[in-house]
DNA sequence: TTGCTCATGTAACACGTTACATGATTGT
DNA sequence: ACAATCATGTAACGTGTTACATGAGCAA
């Protein structure tokens, strides 16, 4: 239900074509909610079909025709009233891949986790780097008036510096823990010098 | 891919029937990966046609049946394969209602925000506490030799207790974001005795 | 000429959720 | 009497991913 809703939202601000909002995606909200543009297109299809939203061709000469998409009253509705009620349960569960793979860390071996954890960390930060000093969207968008008013009103809605203060305090947290879980392995049995404890050892 | 590799590393350890398997998710390993019933028998199904798992009925005779699983050689090597290849990108794409829920915050109004961070708040401080002091399992299920061993290992386990850390820390750093944004809310736009400016502005 | 951007879509698959059906045993 | 636990499963639906098809214009 929440795809759904992040378009009916989009589309609540302006007229878009699936592309667009695919770009919008991409470039203003990554670190909050990203999706395919196979599964944008078959969303607005079945919203289409459920009169939340209507489209138009508007046609192009030198590119592809655009098919844009418009929220309806119902629409609006529909948004409204997803966005009044508190879900029961905000705190979502967790299926982390990584957090799998530590899970058999004892299994993987230590130079596995190390590689792993290494990898991790460099990813945290160039996302922590990215939150911290968002680049300027709107230059690179020149002739996109939508993408330049996306950044302009986001960068001075209170809620969305709440969402950058999230992505900034989640990041440093996790790399302080890469970090600190990189250490202690370094730490300790670092030198197996002696054949007589490895780093993996067999369970029971 | 996860669910599946989840399963033969448990299986790993241990024969089981799917029930257990599902017990093991919901108890140990519940802020790392979750799974329904239906999901855990599906894979196993796939898995006994893939040849990765074997299944053999045991009898009881007061509780059903059970059709305990045990890893295969061919299992053993593909959950290794995954194990031991290291994947590129391992910060995970979030998806989170709470976020999206946020960035339309100036829609939802004060109110709805305030009550939907109290909300989640209270929450994540419930599993920050019990991440902290972990429940006893084994006093749970005295007549479960699986689970006793499962919190055990992962009592001593040096990446479980990495795992742990990251969940602490993690959660730490989500409290403090959500109180410093309730702070933020009722710091400020508190007051609005002259109609000038209210909570709720409507976009261009 | 190779590949990127713009633009729309289909098909198949993988993964996750919800509801339902069945039925004995045990605890409040 | 009612609910929970143990136990296995099916069916339908919802959501996310990957691969493919098509095609003009533009830049290195």
């Amino acid at each position: 239900m929440s795809l759904r809703n992040a378009l009916l939202g989009l589309l609540h601000a302006a007229p878009m074509n699936g592309y667009a909002i695919k770009t919008l995606f991409d470039e203003s909200i990554a670190f909050i909610w990203q999706a395919e543009l196979s599964q944008i297109y078959r969303e607005l299809g079945l919203l289409e079909r459920e009169l939340l939203v209507t489209s138009s061709i508007e046609p192009q000469s030198d590119r592809p025709n655009k098919r844009v998409y418009s929220i309806t009253d119902s629409g609006r509705a529909a948004f409204r009233s997803w966005l009044l009620s508190v879900p029961d349960v905000l705190a979502m569960p967790k299926r982390d891949e990584l957090m799998l793979r530590l899970f058999f860390g004892s299994m993987a071996g230590e130079d596995v986790v190390r590689e792993e954890l290494t990898r991790f960390l460099s990813q945290i930060r160039r996302m922590n780097a990215a939150v911290a000093a968002p680049p300027n969207i709107a230059e690179r968008y020149p002739n996109n008036p939508l993408m330049a008013r996306a950044d302009r009103v986001c960068r001075e809605d209170r809620y969305c510096g709440f969402l950058r203060k999230r992505a900034l305090m989640t990041s440093e947290a996790l790399i302080q823990w890469a970090e600190s879980c990189l250490e202690e392995l370094s730490s300790k049995a670092a030198p197996t010098e002696d054949g007589t404890a490895s780093s993996r050892e067999k369970e029971s």
